[in-house]
DNA sequence: CTGTTAGCGCCTTCAG
DNA sequence: CTGAAGGCGCTAACAG
């Protein structure tokens, strides 16, 4: 794998290294004649620039990080692609990292990055992070930085976020339209803003429809199938079944179907359920699955553009994008 | 974002920078007090060697490239987990690019990542690509490569692939145990080898049993929901209803399945079906989906291993590394 | 044991 | 318009 370098143009052309640069980089300060042979010679000899050597000089590596929760829903592959359109048509290489919700691995993964002179992070939050100050000390010290998804409050970096509290609302709206009465709120990790704004909307929702609710109506469950169906079926077990339930995310919800299901209920005609975060599989699951979808790919498109002002040292100004997805409502909430 | 280098600490010390790097290095030819004195003030001064310069010295990225045809179904990330638990630890870092099943796309994405300079490529072949010359050019060329899954059997580099053929015998013997007589094969992409040995595992189990079957019993289906579901709802459109399906992956069963449904069949009363590389959600559909399943982390752990081994100049001799799945039984193949 | 020097491949002044 | 020289940060061969 021996690769051809600068020199071994000039060599073959008896000019100097200098001459080869200037042909490549197609500068002012050289004759059209002089650039047209060096570039035909370097074609001929398979030549590609060293990046390595570039990227030295310029002190740039031209790769941004990505640090994201997990990779196994197809939700945040979704959005890298979304960012990989982006940064690719920019020069840009992704490299991805996952924490798999563990916050000590999501530090590891971005002093690794950053060790590794990544130009930028794309960082969306494990489920457990929760102490940010790392985080906003590189951002002070002019690491560019966007977070997306699963942010904080307190980070100072632009985010692209979902409007979570107001399609909360929307979707648990719906479930009241459907003839809910009695709905509880399946809530995700409620220290994540995430959680905390999707708790909003459903308690937005109740309260201007005069519903009951309390307490023990939003019940913390985490992300995944088992722990919605963990969650389902202790309340099962103490005799309390709801009419409606407004579920954090698609997975919960399957989790929460599966517990219903083998307690003989039927869905949508005894329980209505809406999930979130529309996964590819949603329409596939029995019964179908209604969800609040999100625009993925608008997430890693908005993320990469933010990124991109910073590696460009634009100024942002408003630094918080928050975008909106869509109701889709399939079986498993529609009643009549 | 100003980097520390070498210099600065030789500076701040009043040595010379090759002791900076031997004391970083620990080579032998430094003692233990102005090493430990060195490291000191790289720690307090926050140093880090800077990787790009290394690289360029060394000749030699750490990078590996990594092209398969999409990543939105979750059996890719997993296979891509299981290299990065291995390379990573050895100090490798992934560049992931998907081809989107697209040739073109696909050798775009070899050259790229070859211009990078990456030390070795992990490839799955997109379903187009037939012609495979390149990759024979480069591996000789003496680039280190790996394919997995999706191969092609003229490839010179190692392989990682599974059993198709075992376990797709496997699974149609299920069904015929199962008591299906007129199984239908719905068969992905021909000119792939992975379908053409699925193909033989249907063809053995069906001679073996001495059940009838000709070539309109080996349909040419691709890989997604809507193309199982087409290709079924054309076959029940002629009046054709198979009482067992043995579907080349998860996805066509489960289109084949939405069409038998809304044509008001039975599963697995009327037909018994059963998929392949079990889906993360197959058994959460209408009904669980029987599949094979393929351990995904493995094939990532051995391609990782066999690029290694490249990369560290040991010779591979036998190279291609066949791996073995179970059947997983859900409802959908499961009578009585 | 330590310092000086050259070089990895490229770009960029500075001379000519 | 072209060539020579220095430097990006690090390592390694060569002196001392």
């Amino acid at each position: 794998m021996k690769h051809i370098t600068i020199k071994d143009i000039a060599r073959e052309l008896n000019v100097s290294v200098s001459t080869v640069s200037r042909a490549m980089n197609d500068t002012f300060d050289i004759s059209a004649k002089t650039r047209d042979k060096v570039l035909k010679t370097a074609k001929e000899m398979g030549y590609h620039p060293n990046p390595v050597a570039k990227r030295l000089h310029q002190q740039k590596t031209f790769q941004v990080g990505v640090v994201i929760p997990e990779f196994i829903n197809d939700f945040f592959p979704q959005i890298i692609m979304g960012m990989q359109n982006v940064l690719q048509a920019e020069g840009y290489q992704l490299l991805i990292m996952q924490s798999n919700e563990c916050f000590e691995t999501e530090m590891e993964n971005v002093l690794k990055l950053e060790e590794n002179m990544v130009d930028g992070l794309l960082i969306s939050l494990s489920r457990e992070t929760q102490n940010i100050d790392y985080y906003n000390k590189l951002y002070e010290k002019g690491m560019p930085m966007v977070f997306f998804n699963r942010v904080n409050e307190m980070i100072k970096a632009p985010k692209v976020i979902f409007n979570d509290f107001k399609w909360s609302y929307f979707a648990v709206e719906h479930l009241i339209k459907q003839g809910c009465k009695n709905i509880i709120h399946l809530a995700g990790y409620k220290h994540l803003s995430l959680s905390r704004e999707r708790i909003r909307g459903y308690e937005k929702a109740m309260n201007k429809f005069h519903l009951p609710y309390d307490d023990d109506c939003i019940i913390e469950t985490g992300f995944m199938i088992d722990e919605g169906e963990i969650v389902m079926k202790r309340l099962l077990d103490k005799g309390i079944c709801p009419d409606g339930i407004f579920a954090t995310n698609d997975p919960t919800a399957i989790g929460a179907i599966k517990a219903l299901k083998s307690a003989g209920k039927r869905i949508p005609e005894d329980v209505c359920i809406i999930g979130f975060s529309e996964a590819m599989w949603s329409e596939v699951v029995d019964p179908p699955l209604s969800s609040v979808s999100q625009p993925t790919n608008l997430i890693g498109y908005h993320a990469a553009h933010l990124l991109l002002e910073q590696l460009n040292e634009k100024q942002t100004e408003d630094n918080t994008i928050k975008l909106d997805g869509k109701l889709v409502v399939r079986t498993s909430s529609q009643r009549g």
